[in-house]
DNA sequence: GACGGATGCGTGGATATACACATATTAAAG
DNA sequence: CTTTAATATGTGTATATCCACGCATCCGTC
């Protein structure tokens, strides 16, 4: 059977699965799992670019522009200018983002943990390696 | 740092990026990764109902009522009323879609051999199989 | 310093995704 | 046989996702 075989679909599913549970544990807090990851992003000392951005979630510049837009309206985030290239964007966590995070940590910290047990430890070095290698291969 | 010990992102960046990949390589034959998948589901002796659909392709219900419908306008698949439950669908694949997925094998082999091939034997099995925990965990 | 290519980013369009809610049908309880 | 619960599915809304295309800015070369 060849959809027992297929790493994509299999990818996608356990893919859709961990994002509802990591959604569920991001529910109190007003986030989702992409939201959180975005946030999480964030939290660096010199402010990433749109392209960057989008290069650490793995996901399309163009996507990431239209997500950014939510997290800006409820003003966890701000898209600056950048001060010597009038093409490039900064992306900065406000306070109020930094707040909502330091808030949803222990919500993922629970959620990464319950995924992480039902794995080997072993299996979990060799997942994050193997994963590594699709997501850059 | 927090980002990279997050089964949820790597699961999701990990995704996008396989998806991306088999988009590309059924591009030629019209179809993208999930709706391969989704065919693919459906290539047995008794008709799916949508939740099963669902359920094989780890998805929300109502996301795969309303992915049904691009295949069902391209005549790929029909969707008839199961003959002792009135409420019950059952998806059937049609001759066309039969012939669309002969044709679109190929490149999914292609495919998948392209990313197996990055990694190791041993971790592909352990790869399976901690997915498939995270899935279904 | 003009200009062609490269770079960073945004928009529009098509569709994906999931939740809350609603509907229709069947099964179970009394 | 009526009432109630469970099941299978659809709809509306909000947002995600990618691609094709376009605009603005920078850089290297002449």
């Amino acid at each position: 059977m060849i959809a027992s075989r297929c790493l994509c679909l299999r990818i996608q599913r356990a893919s859709r699965a961990i994002g509802r549970r990591f959604d569920d544990a991001f529910r109190s807090v007003g986030l989702n799992n992409w939201q959180f990851s975005l946030l999480m992003n964030l939290s660096r000392p010199s402010p990433l670019t749109v392209n960057g951005l989008a290069e650490q979630l793995g996901m399309d510049r163009t996507t990431t522009t239209k997500n950014l837009r939510p997290l800006e309206r409820r003003g966890l985030l701000e898209i600056r200018l950048d001060e010597h290239d009038a093409r490039v964007r900064r992306i900065v966590l406000t306070d109020a983002g930094r707040a909502l995070l330091v808030e949803a940590v222990p919500h993922w910290q629970a959620a990464n943990d319950a995924v992480s047990a039902s794995l080997e430890e072993a299996d979990l070095e060799r997942l994050h390696s193997a994963l590594e290698a699709i997501a850059y291969g």
